[in-house]
RNA sequence: GCCGGGGUGGCGGAAUGGUAGACGCGGCGGUCUCAAACACCGUUGGGCUAAAACUCGUGCGGGUUCGAGUCCCGCCCCCGGCACCA
């Protein structure tokens, strides 16, 4: 054996070895506890590996490597994702068929995974698309359709224009599709739902008891967005049309408010048809006035004021009339929600969304020129695109619809709007209006000259300073309920709702519904038979899979409807009475094929049905799952929402699939760009135009920036794990992966690290090969029975030391310092070793207790290494066949200790006593100390800390 | 704006409330060499120093504590996610 680390010399070597003697194959013995450690699902594309999938899968072998040398039954398998557009997609830009391109991408990952020595159990691995795997996501789809989870319905959905397909709402970021970039446009089709709203609350609740990252669990709650308030019911009136009247100059006659006044009469009248006698007397009487108070006045100006007033007070007539012959506007009724009910008081308008059902109902009934309005408004709305419509800062819009709503709290009228900064898809559709209390509602009612009221204030008295930004106080001008808290109010005002029979207490997700079906082909076909009758059977278990048919020509087809609707073979079948019915031609998408392979993992080559129920139990839930933070609210959510479904149904033991989950950081690779030229000003990210790696060369310096972005083939700044292991082997480039960073930090890509690895590599081939001439193989038959000498014990304590470090490092996925750990005692033994001439029998069994260990502690970081170190020394079979080693708590406890002397918290001498020292003791050695006494001159010593084994710090002043 | 995670040398980063900067990269000095590369050895937070001593130092401002990178309060900045969700 060298004394160098020489990669090219063994690792392929024991690669080639474990696999004759498939040391990977999962093994269940009696008595073991399990472990289930397991990397996302990868959709395997052309591009094959790059060494940021590798930060990923390495870290995942190290912890299911020390399990398994631990005694664990370990479940540590790969697969496919195979299924889905990312796959047609490409085999349509190849011009090939999705099947064969994907074998041979699949094979291609396989081979680099197994290059960087990846302890996966092959003899399970399977691809989504294989039909004895997908046979079963058709199966698991029959029993949420049983339950009513999944269904068909019409919907206004997310149109990918360039993918020619649906997609769900988890799909989309900021209006664009997120795998093609496409903005997504909104069409009306049927559509397949998977009913994930019904697990909202489970969702949300079970994710306390997960060992997640916190940042994935909030995503999670905030994408399931629960929150609690109140639904009630708002009346509407639609009221007499009132033109603008001037305000007479006569401070005791103001026109504009009698008529205002009068207006609040016919509300409050309800709108009775026995109240328009009165109200037309009341017109009259206040047209009466009116001529008094011409008589008395003198001028020009106020006789034109009063005429303007008589053709009012004819209209409103004429208008009141009308009114009760085209209405009855009792009978219309919206809802809202709101989370504020206490500011109730402060409504002062509500809005209606522009696709709320309601409007069609009374646009035709308000006067003409708000009706005019609202259509405008509404076919705007309808035209403006979802990202134009959300964007960022987007100045607030709407109508009047010349209707009015009553305020249930008091009775007050208010305008209705219809505005589209209120969503039709989430609550009612419809809000109280509060702008007095919510931002939203302001900037609306300042544009459009809607009053503001203030509800809530810090003190119990109004402020009266625009805007109102309280959220928690007192409530004020709030009739009863003034004086009274937030939350008491709250609670008072949800009472006195459902008690009044108004409305009642309500929680609300933004959750919706999970788009399930594509209009693409390579997908799991969704089993079910459209009769002619119109009902929907499943196909029977005994004839699943429903399997995709062989075709040419597979390119989706544009129109709404996937391309396997046009093959008649496939579509024309007979339902279960053997009548003709059509086949359903949408496929899954790739999301549900994900949702349950960890399941299939446990028992992979079952044909008799999807698992056998105790295997999975056994290997349940997922106790390692590794993989990036893109998918927390897709993969991870419907994952989660299908084990759900599968324990109620009996299925499964398991709640949660995952119970402890980590997120990898991310690879970034140097990226060359260029400014553009003044002719390609257009259309040129921030960063400038991206170039090739061969462009920068011919570049200079001044003319190329370079800058970290995530490594795609796009970008062209892939390194793969092919080109890492030939030019630094294996074991450096894993080595590296752990050490580069913390494992869920971002990394700036440099090779120049792998050389650092190779040389610490190198530096352990050397130590091994120095000790190796004194290496008692029996080390542990004698050590600890003879005489211990000073150098062997500390020996022995750096090695144990060593073990219970690696060992919770690997466990709490601390993998630099697993890695500097084992650099920190190579460096120790290395100093010990150098001039290693007869050593003591007691250190010639430390010694070799320490090799034998650093090279089990080393296996699971660098496992080719481990081997050849293991070989070299003597010892038969592999490494990650041996046992890890066990730190014992004896030898981990120093004899000796530093003590640290401060004055009033400041270093300022240290010394070392043993470790049973009394407390006294080192109290005295601590005052007596030279360093300290200038410190403490002219002081008094008011106290003494003494920590034992620690510190001693001597307050004083 | 809201939610989550962060802010420590030239760089990546260590550090159960107890000696800040482990380990590594880079730098500097040296050994080897005709020379270079490799490798190895030593050194390396700033200030002041010949050196020691001293002093400053974990984004900023307060606080708790004998003692704070770590805990609490108020800010600033960076990264990720969501975003008119009533």
């Amino acid at each position: 054996m060298s004394d160098r680390y020489e990669p090219s010399q063994f690792e392929a070597k024991w690669r080639q070895r474990w696999k004759e003697a498939e040391i990977f194959t999962t093994r269940t013995e009696e008595g073991r506890p399990k472990f289930y450690g397991m990397d996302f699902f990868p959709y395997p594309s052309g591009a094959g590996l790059s060494v940021g999938h590798c930060r990923n899968y390495v870290p995942t072998d190290v912890i299911c490597r020390m399990k398994v040398m631990q005694g664990f039954n370990v479940l540590h398998p790969m697969g496919f994702d195979a299924f889905g557009l990312p796959a047609e997609n490409e085999a349509i830009k190849r011009k090939s068929h999705p099947a064969p391109m994907i074998e041979r991408y699949a094979a291609n990952y396989r081979r680099q995974m197994d290059l960087i020595g990846v302890s996966y159990d092959w003899s399970r691995e399977f691809k989504s698309s294989d039909p004895s795997y997908y046979k079963w996501t058709q199966w698991i789809f029959e029993r949420l359709f049983e339950r009513g989870l999944a269904y068909r319905s019409m919907a206004a959905v997310n149109w990918d224009p360039i993918d020619k397909t649906v997609l769900a709402d988890e799909e989309i970021v900021g209006g664009r599709a997120e795998r093609s970039g496409a903005l997504v446009e909104k069409k009306w089709i049927p559509q397949w739902f998977f009913k994930i709203t019904d697990y909202a609350q489970r969702l949300i609740d079970d994710l306390d008891e997960l060992n997640w990252p916190e940042g994935i669990k909030a995503q999670q709650r905030n994408w399931i967005g629960r929150s609690e308030g109140v639904q009630f019911s708002m009346t509407v009136s639609i009221p007499i049309h009132v033109p603008d009247v001037p305000t007479a100059p006569d401070p005791h006659i103001d026109l504009r408010s009698e008529l205002e006044k009068l207006q609040d009469e016919i509300r409050a009248s309800g709108f009775e048809p026995s109240a328009k006698e009165s109200t037309i007397q009341k017109v009259g009487q206040i047209e009466q006035d009116l001529q008094k108070a011409a008589g008395a006045a003198s001028g020009k100006k106020f006789d034109q004021a009063v005429d303007a007033a008589h053709k009012a007070m004819g209209k409103m007539s004429s208008n009141l009339e009308d009114f009760e012959l085209k209405s009855r506007p009792n009978d219309f009724q919206f809802e809202v929600f709101t989370t504020r009910i206490d500011t109730i008081f402060g409504m002062t308008f509500c809005v209606l969304a522009p696709e709320h059902p309601l409007i069609d109902q009374i646009a035709p009934l308000v006067a003409p020129e708000h009706e005019q309005n609202i259509r405008a408004y509404q076919l705007q709305a309808k035209l403006l695109s979802d990202t134009d419509r959300q964007a960022e800062n987007r100045e607030k819009t709407g109508v009047f619809t010349g209707a009015n709503a009553v305020n249930p709290a008091n009775g007050k009228s208010v305008p209705i709007w219809i505005a589209d900064y209120v969503l039709a898809t989430y609550g009612t559709g419809a809000i109280m209006a509060v702008p007095g209390h919510d931002e939203r509602d302001y900037a609306f009612a300042t544009k459009f000259g809607i009053s503001v009221i203030e509800v809530i204030t810090p003190g119990g008295a109004p402020t009266g300073e625009l805007p109102f930004v309280s959220k928690d106080g007192v409530l004020v001008n709030s009739g009863e309920y003034s004086g009274k808290g937030v939350s008491e109010a709250q609670k008072e005002l949800g009472d006195w709702i459902e008690r009044r029979g108004i409305g009642k207490r309500k929680i609300q997700y933004k959750l919706r519904d999970w788009l399930i079906s594509r209009q693409r082909y390579w997908g799991c076909p969704i089993p079910i038979i459209h009769a002619k009758d119109g009902e929907m059977q499943m196909v029977p278990t005994d004839c699943l899979p429903v399997e995709l048919p062989q075709v040419e020509n597979y390119e989706p087809s544009g129109d709404g409807t996937s391309p396997l609707a046009h093959i008649p073979n496939f579509v024309n079948t007979t339902d279960l009475d053997g009548r003709l019915g059509l086949r359903e031609t949408d496929t899954m998408g790739g999301f549900a094929c994900s949702s349950w392979y960890f399941l299939r993992f446990c028992d992979p080559h079952n044909f008799e049905k999807a698992w056998e129920k105790n295997l999975v139990d056994y290997w349940m839930p997922v106790d390692c799952y590794v993989g990036g933070a893109e998918h927390a609210v897709m993969h991870l959510l419907y994952a989660r929402f299908w084990t759900k479904v599968l324990y109620d149904a009996g299925l499964v033991s398991v709640k949660e699939p995952f119970s402890r989950l980590e997120n990898q950081g991310q690879v970034l690779g140097m990226t060359p760009y260029r400014k553009p030229t003044e002719a390609e000003n257009l259309d040129v990210t921030e960063e400038g135009i991206l170039i090739s790696y061969e462009e920068a060369e011919t570049l200079s310096a001044e003319e190329v920036s370079w800058r970290w972005a995530r490594m795609s083939k796009s970008k062209g700044n892939v390194v793969t794990p092919d080109e890492a292991v030939e030019h630094f082997g294996a074991d450096a480039l894993r080595l590296y992966l752990l050490f580069v960073a913390p494992f869920n930090a971002d990394v700036n890509w440099s090779n120049d690290g792998m050389s650092s690895q190779s040389r610490f590599l190198s530096r352990l081939f050397k130590i091994v090969s120095d000790v190796k001439s004194v290496y008692e193989p029996r080390w542990h038959d004698f050590i600890g029975f003879g005489e211990a000498d000073d150098k062997s014990r500390k020996i022995r304590r750096w090695t144990h030391q060593t073990i219970k470090k690696c060992t919770d490092d690997i466990d709490r996925f601390s993998f630099n310092t697993y890695v500097s750990t084992l650099m920190i005692f190579s460096n120790n033994l290395s100093d010990m070793t150098r001039d290693l001439t007869e050593p003591s029998r007691p250190v010639q069994l430390a010694l070799s207790e320490a090799i034998d260990v650093l090279i089990r502690l080393l296996s699971p970081g660098a496992p080719h290494s481990a081997d050849e170190l293991w070989e070299s020394i003597g010892a038969s079979g592999f490494v990650f066949n041996a046992e890890w080693p066990v730190a014992s708590a004896d030898l981990v406890a120093e004899d000796e200790v530093t003590i640290a002397v401060q004055v009033n918290g400041k270093l300022r001498d240290t010394f070392t006593v043993s470790i049973g020292a009394k407390e006294e003791d080192v109290k005295a050695l601590a005052l007596a100390s030279e360093k300290v006494q200038p410190h403490l001159e002219g002081k008094t010593i008011r106290k003494v800390i003494v920590i034992p084994a620690k510190l001693v710090n001597i307050v004083a002043n």
